[in-house]
RNA sequence: GGAGGGGUUCCCGAGGGGUUAAAGGGAGCAGACUGUAAAUCUGCCGGCUACGCCUUCGUAGGUUCGAAUCCUACCCCCUCCA
């Protein structure tokens, strides 16, 4: 049942950007020993959505596959921040902050980890007993124009822009961290890049074979273009409730559905490649991304939980049914009654009142299913409504 | 140190004393069409105790009946020269 070589390699460079290089890699794994995984996280609030987890299902594959995989917090690190050119030396955080977001991360990632086989560990654990004389031998190991190789660097450079003396440390100890971990691989974002070859360069300063490098891509978010971060608001968060990720993934295009697929998925690609196959054929590809919506939802919340979220969806859009078990909301206005614009601000399904006038001018409010048009309707004392803004937003509220 | 150019609503970007809550584009939201796709079309897109009022054009003052538009000071950014 184990895997053939190439069958493992396979597996490992799925959805990958690069791997350097792949030589190596096949090399390694024929040494057939638990190799050695490395992935460093930044230790601020740890608050994941599904683009992270690209990287993450490459270390469950590794996991799979009967490797060690380490999972490194870099509190230590997260002291320089990573060189942007805008930000500042961050402040170190606490101890006890670093061990709270080390929690948090644990109970997002043991979703998809085995907790068994994942060591966490923080490089504060060996860089906070380094010594000056240990940085400065650590710093003699790379030159100015090595380091004006990252692109960040040289286009600062460049333009006569600020590069702190302590920004180079960042690399450094990032590759440093490689050497006390002996890693034999580190997988990272394609942004990590120089940072991970770093690494390299200083395992073999130090006397190591030089770690493999594996790239994930950074996965477009909803919309299918632009990266997917939070501050975009094209993201899938882990901690998101069931029906509100199966909605949104829902809502992805059908083209983006199977890029999902081969960076999310956990299906093995010729599946995939059948059902691409069958769509192609004239198969509805909402059929497909009901599947993909399905495993995801199922990965973070269950099996029961990714049913329940698929029934939802079904029953709410494709009968236009209203949602059930929505939490009473209670109001208690003043004059016993309130205006309709006022109590959708109130229920927070708009972020004004002048949008809550706008949205009834548009046709998009309906109370109990039942779409209004006056804009200056009035929710009577003792009544209990479902409100519902556009096709999403519901809320039920009770006047008293 | 010298010489210019600029900071406009979420972003880009017009406007250079009143008819400007401020063109146009993007994003976003809503409606239609659908598979809650995508694409497309239409509308909206500062706020409010809402047919009237209030706040917005880097910051603070000033001139005007009236300023994003003119003046003064300050802050920040960019380009060129040394």
């Amino acid at each position: 049942m184990k895997p053939s070589l190439k069958e493992a390699f396979d597996m490992i460079k799925r959805g990958t950007v690069e791997i350097i290089n792949e030589e190596d890699l096949k090399e390694r794994l024929k040494e057939n020993r638990p190799l050695r995984i490395k992935a460093g996280f930044d230790p601020s609030a740890p608050d994941l959505h599904i683009g992270h987890t690209v990287l993450i299902n490459k270390l469950r594959q590794f996991q799979d596959l009967g490797h060690h995989v380490m999972f490194l917090i870099g509190d230590f690190t997260g002291m320089i921040g990573d060189p942007t050119g805008k930000s500042e030396t961050r402040k170190p955080l606490t101890r006890e902050q670093v061990a709270a977001n080390a929690e948090t991360y644990k109970e997002q990632v043991f979703k998809i980890l085995d907790p068994e086989k994942t060591e966490v560990m923080f490089n504060s654990t060996w860089m906070g007993k380094q010594n000056a004389s240990d940085m400065v031998r650590l710093a003699s190991c790379y030159t100015v124009a090595q380091m004006l190789e990252r692109d960040d660097f040289k286009k600062r450079y460049t333009n006569n822009q600020p590069i702190a003396i302590h920004e180079f440390m960042y690399p450094l100890v990032q590759g440093y961290d490689s050497v006390a971990m002996k890693a034999d691989i580190e997988c990272g974002g394609t942004d990590q890049k120089f940072n991970l070859l770093v690494g390299r360069e200083l395992q073999k300063h130090f006397g190591q074979k030089p770690q493999i490098v594996l790239m994930t891509p950074l996965i477009e978010g909803l919309d299918g273009v632009k990266k997917m971060s939070k501050s975009l608001g094209n993201y899938v968060g882990i901690t998101e409730e069931p029906s509100e990720m199966f909605g949104k993934l829902m809502s992805i295009s059908d083209e983006l559905m199977w890029r999902y697929l081969e960076l999310l998925s956990f299906r093995p690609m010729s599946e995939l490649d059948r059902w691409k196959q069958e769509v192609e054929a004239g198969a509805n590809p909402r059929d497909v991304k009901i599947r993909l919506a399905e495993e995801i939802v199922e990965r973070f919340h269950g099996k029961d939980a990714a049913k329940k979220a698929h029934e939802t969806f079904v029953a709410r859009f494709k009968r236009g049914e209203l949602p059930e078990d929505l939490p009473e909301l209670k109001l208690s206005p003043a004059g016993g009654e309130l205006k309709i614009a006022h109590l959708l601000k109130e229920a927070g399904l708009v972020s004004s009142t002048s949008e809550a006038y706008r949205m009834i001018e548009q046709g998009a409010v309906k109370i109990d299913g039942q779409k209004i048009e006056d804009k200056d309707l009035f929710a009577k004392k003792g009544t209990t409504h479902i409100y519902q803004v556009g096709k999403r937003r519901f809320a039920k509220v009770r006047l008293q």
